[in-house]
Order: structure tokens, then C-alpha cells, then sequence
DNA sequence: TTCCGGACCG
DNA sequence: CGGTCTGGAA
């Protein structure tokens, strides 16, 4: 939302709200003085490590276009607004807001931030534009947040299956491991599943007291097929049910994997599945959940490329790191389900209803498509 | 009847 | 890459 005020800059033009994202600073220190400054704050006296209050407390990523700038702002340049807002003085530029984002930043001191805007590089003087350095920061496509508040806004009006019971509500009553073990195999069921069924097999997993490590380990695999029954796939999802169990066992101490890349090692485990786990289990968003809806839906919006060309991507995790280029942190969680289910609802994979999209007149595939019958005028 | 979908397997 | 697993919906 601070970003939904950018269009009403020309009416403030001091303070241009900004995104901000905290970002892994294990590297904080890191690099100090490898970074180029060419900013009035290089000009305070004393210079870097000789502590006291020269020392720069952040370090602020100015984003946009291909073009990223880093700063360092000293601590008493931020200002902060009875609202709570904080404002980081920028040189020759203007005032910008800045919001800390305490989501994603368990691992993350409060010292650095991520401050990414569409105002921000276009205000940066021709000297500073010739300081960047240019990096692989691709431009967000154009009127993403538009596109992204019409889909919110139908598919607030329109239910979709996703909406009732994601496996995010696996085992949301049990103790914590126990939690992130039921996340792990709804995610694991829910593939290629209606939601309901998925819930279904879930509880009936539960109430046979299978949705442990130990016993699914224990049990017999003909039990476990038949309570899972009928999750798409359910000779295969059991019999990866029984490997993981004892993976988690032996390795794990009856945890599930706490890495991507560890859950990435478990059987019927991939990509999609890892991060949604991540997401949901661990509370830690290392990447985007990319099933097919949001695969196809950002291809149709015109979202992601294959790296340095227009064209389509051609797999979701080609779709997912193209997306994580610009797509700002706080949205990787939300999209998936918000596309998902308008992808259920009305951008279907085949015949999508352009003609009931709120969004149809931003999206450049729009009735590029054979429409649904009502929609397309037969020739 | 055809299409669809995560992950895996050649 | 393209086939396979499997059941439901268009």
C-alpha cells in the first residue's frame, strides 16, 4: 500500500513513499568500504572505521529499472514521524519513506533495509545515474499493482477452493513439530488434489493417529493408501508418505527438513511443494510458491521472460525466478494463493473468461485466447 | 473423449 | 524433453 500513494507524489513532492524490504545482511559489515560513495553523507567527517557516530548504521538499496545505487545512511538521518513512518534523508534527491518490514527479517539485524520504488532512481541526478552500477534488476512490468489489486478485488467477490482449506491449515491445533510435520504432508497430498479431498485425507490420517512420523513409519502402507484414498496419485503419495516418515526419523529427529534443500531430497518433494513448505512449516520465504495457475497467469500478464528476452517462460521455476526479480518480498507468499484462485475462477487454462476479468484491459493476452463460449462471437 | 496437474524416471 | 501416475471436470 505505501506504494498505492506513489501515483499522489506530485502532490508531496518532499516525501516519496517507498518499499522497503529487509534483506540478509549477514554481509553488513561486509564491503564497507567497497562501495561507491558519491553522496553528501561521504562527506562527514571521519571516515570508516573509526567508530563513533561516523559510522554508517544503514545501508539503503535504491532500486529501479536496471540501474541499483547503494547507500549508507547514517542513523541520525532518519527521521521518524509521530505516525511511526521513517523518512531516510537521500542526497540530491528528495526525502524518502522508508517502512521496515519485520516479516521476513527474522535472521535480519534491524540495520539494513531494502528500498526499492518506482520514484526512487527516476529522481536520482545524471551524475548519480552514472555512479550506479547497472545490475540484472529487471523493471516491474507495468501497472503490476493495478493488475494485482483487480484480481484481490475479484477474487474477494468470488469464492474459489483454494480460499476454504490450503494445507497452510494442516494441524494448525498441534504443537509446533507436530504442525510442521502435518504442513509437510498436506503438502505432499495436495498436489494434483482438490482441496476438500486433501482436508479429507488429512483428518482421517489424524484420527487413525497417523500423521506422525513414527507411526506413518510403522504403519502398513495398504492402511495409509487406503485413508489418503481418494488424493490424486495415492499409490505413490503412500509409499512416499512411508520414505519420508523414516527419513525424518533417522535424520530429523521426527522434525521434517528445515533447508530447501533438504526438503528437496524428500521423495515427491519438489520445487513447488519445497517452498510452500518453507513458506508455511517454517515461516521462512526463501522463494515463490510457482504451481501452473501462477505460472500461466504471469506469462499471460506479461510478468516474467525467459532471462533477456521477451519470451514466455517455459517452466514454473524459470516463472519463479523471473518473478522474484522484482516482484517486492511481502507479495512472494500472497500470490500464489490470490492466483491461484483466480486461475481456478476465471483465467483458466483453457478457455479463460476475459470477458468477466476486471483486469482484461491491462492484461496483454486478453481475448488472445479462445474465450469461453459465452464470451467469443463465434465467425 | 480430452485435458489437466507435481514430481519422477529414462 | 515426454511419458507416467490417477481421478475428476469440461
Amino acid at each position: 500500500m505505501p506504494l498505492c500513494l506513489l501515483r499522489n507524489t506530485a502532490l508531496l513532492p518532499l516525501f516519496v513513499p517507498l518499499r522497503i524490504q529487509t534483506i540478509s545482511s549477514a554481509k553488513m559489515p561486509r564491503n564497507r568500504s567497497s562501495f561507491k560513495r558519491e553522496t553528501p553523507f561521504d562527506k562527514n567527517p571521519g571516515s570508516e572505521g573509526s567508530g563513533g557516530s561516523s559510522v554508517p548504521e544503514f545501508r539503503v538499496f535504491v532500486r529501479k529499472k536496471r540501474v541499483k545505487k547503494t547507500l549508507e545512511v547514517m542513523d541520525k538521518e532518519v527521521k521518524e514521524e509521530s505516525s511511526g513512518k521513517k523518512f531516510v534523508k537521500l542526497p540530491d534527491i528528495e526525502d524518502f519513506s522508508y517502512v521496515k518490514d519485520d516479516m521476513y527479517s527474522q535472521s535480519t539485524p534491524a540495520e539494513t533495509v531494502h528500498l526499492t520504488g518506482e520514484k526512487a532512481l527516476s529522481q536520482l541526478t545524471q551524475k548519480e545515474m552514472k555512479s550506479v552500477s547497472f545490475s540484472d534488476s529487471v523493471r516491474p512490468p507495468l501497472n503490476w499493482e493495478k493488475v494485482l489489486e483487480g484480481i484481490r478485488k475479484m477474487r474477494s467477490s468470488e469464492d474459489a477452493p483454494v480460499d476454504s482449506m490450503g494445507c497452510e491449515k494442516a494441524g494448525s491445533s498441534l504443537p509446533a513439530k507436530e504442525r510442521r510435520f502435518a504442513v509437510l504432508v498436506s503438502s505432499l497430498l495436495s498436489s494434483q488434489t482438490k482441496d476438500q479431498v486433501n482436508h479429507g485425507a488429512i483428518q482421517r490420517l489424524l484420527q487413525n493417529g497417523l500423521l506422525a512420523p513414527d507411526a506413518i513409519d510403522t504403519a502398513n502402507e495398504e492402511t495409509i493408501k487406503s485413508l489418503i484414498y481418494p488424493v490424486g496419485f495415492y499409490t505413490r503419495k503412500a509409499s512416499n508418505l512411508k520414505k519420508i516418515a523414516k527419513i525424518c526419523l533417522s535424520k530429523y529427529d521426527g522434525d521434517i527438513p528445515s533447508s530447501l534443500e533438504e526438503l528437496l531430497l524428500l521423495p515427491g518433494i519438489g520445487p513447488k511443494m519445497a517452498h510452500l513448505v518453507m513458506n508455511v512449516a517454517w515461516n521462512n520465504v526463501q522463494g515463490i510458491c510457482v504451481d501452473t495457475h501462477v505460472h500461466r497467469i504471469c506469462n499471460r500478464l506479461g510478468w516474467v521472460s525467459r532471462p533477456g528476452t521477451k519470451q514466455k517462460t517455459r517452466t514454473p521455476e524459470e516463472t519463479r525466478e523471473s518473478l522474484q526479480l522484482w516482484l517486492p518480498k511481502e507479495e512472494w507468499v500472497p500470490i500464489n494463493p490470490l492466483l491461484v484462485g483466480f486461475g481456478q475462477t476465471i483465467c483458466t487454462p483453457l478457455r479463460p473468461r476475459c470477458a468477466i476479468c476486471a483486469v482484461s484491459d491491462l492484461c496483454p493476452s486478453a481475448f488472445k485466447e479462445a474465450s469461453s463460449p459465452s464470451s467469443t462471437p463465434k465467425k
